[in-house]
RNA sequence: GCGAAAGUGGCGGAACUGGCAGACGCGCUGGACUUAGGAUCCAGUGGCCCAAAGCCGUGUGGGUUCGAGUCCCACCUUUCGCACCA
């Protein structure tokens, strides 16, 4: 009987499916486990390097449900965006349908991986049901003041006709498309997250089981800067202009201010100045560039001709504005210390403006300012205050402590903390998206739609042309309102929210999904979250989780969750990479045209370059999952995804590794096929299925149970299966049942098709519904000689063997009674024990 | 520039608190079975050496230790994140 997997795993598939193996009843007792992979954004076909994410979950799932716990894995989709609204323009499909025929494509794909999930939990994120929810938690949010419109600079993308979070914006460049995105004063709807930096901040250090990696973006990014306000008089103005600071131990050295061409008091400032018109017209040119050129443009400044007074010099500065001062960081104005930071230090330089040593390195002696190449930026201990007043001499921790302290004695500023988190932008001028439930009306201005009203359903029969524009806004049936207030006309927005709205809370849907009267019921909630374990991709660290943690916290002070924190461990699972090949323009070539000499590619006389990169359709280099199903099977491909690297990392698919997977599944298989007596042995004595497992077998089967599963608790899936490789290559040396039985469970979560089919073949039943997860015996895992090293003067001098008992007294009993060892020790010599439990055992002779 | 992680055979990778480096798998070499094999099975496989003995081997250079891939110091390289955030 050959190993067959298309025979037997649609079968599987199938009773599982019936069985409804993973549907959970939430209000039944348990030791429960919420497990959650981040529901996935429905664009079609899955390749291998998706089904790493979902693999492992399912491997985990089973692995916890084998041990008795009552575990929750449900799934969704994340099913508003742009790539429907996209085909829609292109293949004249309406969004919905091509979201919906994708997620049936993906579900089917779900299950010929053998994924189990709870499908009575599903929910898809397009649906009235689920983003009517959305919008009642966006009217809730618009009540404590958490949700509001407000006209700033946004970064807006000329490719998809939309504003973005600055979340999206990378490297001054859309995520998504990767058009170069600029900035426009437009009105807009946003989040007040920044409300919450401080405590987004400090739930960091109570998330033990994140990754380190994924906490420090995060802190990165809300960017947590302590200093101190600080106003300077300016008397040409008429009142003070406040600066921010991190250094203000450095005032003495502030010889200049800088503001930002877009400050409030820069009109008033160059009003008389004689060469307005240029200085108005640089500010024009400095407005109008994306963050990106604006950067790139290098240090620019003007002088306003005014002067501002250093309030601890009492010396009069010249204010310029420089491009290097953001608008939207601390107050949009800043003192200049040149001596003791690179911005300023090179401002200073390429205007000839004064530069004032006022901290020198302790113990060493400062330099002159024109001898310096670069800012002296001491931070800490190395830097001691000089020139400095009441400060001179103090290290810098000590000196900006002290200067606070004496700034807000004299009332001319006090220590703040300042973030660079900004508030998130949720309004998109897009048409696939939950509709924010806001009105204008021409008598009442902002009327938010009552509650009762919700969903603000997206009207289905909308034109999509691609021209510019929401098609929202340009469907009367959908604008025309009336206004709950006064019963007048009234104008309904027709900007969408950010699909991240929409996966900031899903997981708390996951468990009532069906509750038509309430987003969620809070007492199963508490019951149910924090999800336990969350799986997904490094490329939410900063999006998803951060907005996911926001809207938690605005939940929790709502009254209607207990928890501040939604995810209590999480995993990012490192991407899938593959070869592709690129011709001389940089375009990516299909395998298939590739032909290879020396070991070279080429197409046609071409050569082309080979490159490693992740895993997409744009690269042409994925490998689809089908293909290679029909041939090994889903099992080989679960076993191959899990053993190919440590699942965090970066892993290279290798179509050659994948037939180790199938070879070691095949030897599986054969064993148990003999072992059952189902089919003839292969060699000419038959193996005593029924015999006593022999001792070795014994303890190679226990020492597996323990590493198995110690490492799959510790997400090592590789070094799991080689353990499994290991103790199956010791088990066909002496094949027996009960070991092979032990096999067959902690080889489960791997490959469910085939074991479950094995053990049935064996006269079992059931094992994904009745098994339950080995334990390993500690004292049968002992092996029972030890190889004792001695060494003398650091030489190696000998090895011995003796029995391995347990305890360390005994081992060292056993070693020095060892008349080879007492011959090797003369009575001058120092001995060291050195007792590793479980390995080599070295006696040290000096 | 700042921050973080990582450098081990031809390849993916193992080695838990310092204790037989290279587990497990791919590939490769030889063999068996075959009309055939890109199926399956067996054996071998870090380098030097015909072989044995032996020596050398975890990015580089130092150090600690009876003993270092693992700890300490300096450096090199790669990857990732942030990047005028005052």
């Amino acid at each position: 009987m050959q190993y067959r997997p298309t025979d037997i795993e649609p079968k599987w598939q199938q009773r599982w499916a019936e069985a409804g193996v993973a549907e959970i009843d939430v209000t039944a007792p348990g030791d429960k486990l919420y497990m959650l992979n981040m529901f996935p954004y429905p664009s079609g076909d899955l390749h291998v390097g998706h089904g790493r994410n979902y693999i492992l979950g399912d491997a985990l799932y089973r692995f916890f449900r084998m041990r008795g716990r009552a575990a929750l894995n449900p799934m969704g989709w994340d099913a508003f965006g742009l790539p429907a609204e996209n085909a829609a323009i292109k293949n004249q499909i309406h969004p919905r349908q091509w979201t919906l025929a994708n997620i049936q494509r993906m579900k089917k794909q779900f299950a010929r991986w053998g994924i189990l999930y709870d499908w009575s939990k599903e929910i898809a994120s397009c649906e009235p049901e689920y983003y009517r929810w959305n919008q009642w938690l966006f009217l809730q949010l618009y009540k404590r003041g958490l949700a509001y419109r407000g006209t700033a600079p946004v970064n807006w993308c000329p490719q998809d006709q939309t504003v973005l979070a600055n979340e999206q914006v990378v490297d001054g460049r859309c995520e998504r498309c990767g058009a170069l995105v600029e900035q426009r004063e437009l009105s807009q709807w946003f989040l007040k997250i920044t409300e919450y930096a401080d405590r987004l901040d400090a739930g960091l250090d109570t998330l033990e089981h994140w990754p380190e990696k994924v906490k420090l973006m995060q802190r990165n990014w809300i960017g947590r800067s302590l200093g101190a306000d600080v106003d300077f008089p300016v008397p040409s103005v008429g009142h003070p202009i406040r600066i921010f600071t991190t250094r203000p131990d450095t005032i003495y050295g502030a010889t200049f201010m800088v503001l930002a061409p877009e400050h409030p008091d820069v009109p008033k400032m160059i009003a008389d100045a004689h060469d307005r018109e240029e200085i108005e017209a640089w500010i024009t040119t400095v407005r109008n560039q994306s963050a990106l050129e604006r950067q790139e443009s290098g240090k620019e400044g003007r002088f306003t001709g005014k002067y501002a007074i250093n309030p601890f010099t009492n010396e009069e500065i010249p204010i310029w504005l420089g491009n290097f001062v953001l608008p939207q960081y601390g107050t949009g104005a800043i003192m200049s210390v040149p001596a003791h930071d690179q911005r300023d230090f090179e401002f200073a330089r390429q205007y000839g403006l004064p530069i004032r040593i006022v901290v020198k390195p302790a113990g060493g002696d400062g330099v002159e300012p024109n001898d310096m190449a670069e800012a002296f930026t001491f931070k800490d201990e190395s830097g001691v205050s000089v020139n400095s007043g009441p400060i001179d001499g103090l290290p810098v921790p000590k000196a900006i402590e002290k200067i606070i302290s004496i700034i807000e004695e004299r009332g001319l500023g006090k220590g703040t903390v300042r973030y660079r988190l900004r508030d998130w932008l949720i309004s998109r001028q897009r048409y696939w998206g939950t509709p924010i439930p806001m009105l204008y009306c021409e008598k009442d201005g902002l009327v938010p739609v009552p509650e009762e009203e919700l969903p603000v359903r997206l009207p289905l029969d909308v034109p999509f042309t691609g021209r510019e524009g929401n098609p929202l806004a340009k469907t009367p049936e959908f604008i025309e309102a009336t206004c709950p207030r006064c019963n007048g006309t009234a104008r309904r927005e027709t900007d969408t929210m950010d699909t991240f709205v929409d996966s900031s809370w899903y997981f708390l849907r996951f468990v009532t999904p069906r509750d038509e009267s309430k987003i969620f019921d809070s007492e199963v909630v508490n019951r149910w979250l924090p999800v336990d374990q969350y799986i997904g991709g490094i490329e939410h660290a900063i999006l998803h989780l951060l907005y996911a943690r926001f809207i938690t916290r605005t939940l929790h002070d709502m009254g209607l969750i207990a928890f501040e924190e939604p995810f209590t461990r999480l995993f990012n699972q490192g991407v899938i990479t593959k070869e592709g090949y690129k011709d001389a323009n940089g375009a990516w070539v299909s395998p298939s045209e590739v032909e290879w000499r020396d070991e070279k590619p080429y197409r046609g006389g071409e050569a082309l370059t080979a490159e490693v990169t992740k895993m997409s359709k744009s690269r042409l280099n994925v490998v689809p999952p089908d293909e290679l199903i029909a041939k090994f099977g889903a099992d080989t491909e679960r076993v191959y995804t899990l053993f190919i690297a440590p699942p965090e990392k970066e892993a290279a698919w290798s179509d050659e590794g994948v037939i180790g997977a199938y070879r070691f599944l095949g030897r599986v298989w054969h064993m148990g096929v003999v072992l059952s007596g189902a089919g003839p042995a292969s060699g000419p004595e038959k193996p005593a299925a029924e015999a006593a497992a022999a001792p070795q077998v014994i303890r190679k089967m226990h020492q597996t149970i323990d590493a198995v599963t110690s490492r799959i608790e510790r997400f090592e899936f590789n070094t799991a299966i080689s353990a499994l490789m290991e103790f199956s290559n010791v088990l066909a040396e002496a094949p027996s049942r009960e070991p092979y039985e032990a096999l067959l469970k902690l080889l489960h979560p791997f490959a469910p098709h085939a074991t479950e089919e094995l053990w049935e073949m064996l006269g079992n039943e059931g094992l994904v519904l009745t098994s339950t997860w080995p334990v390993a015996d500690r004292a049968l895992m002992q092996e029972e000689t030890a190889i004792i090293a001695v060494q003398i003067n650091g030489k190696l001098r000998g090895q011995v063997e003796v029995p391995a008992p347990a305890e360390e007294q005994r081992v060292m009993d056993a070693v020095f009674s060892n008349e080879k060892i007492q011959t090797w020790i003369t009575g001058k010599e120092i001995v060291k024990k050195i007792y590793v439990p479980g390995k080599l055992v070295n006696v040290v002779v000096k």
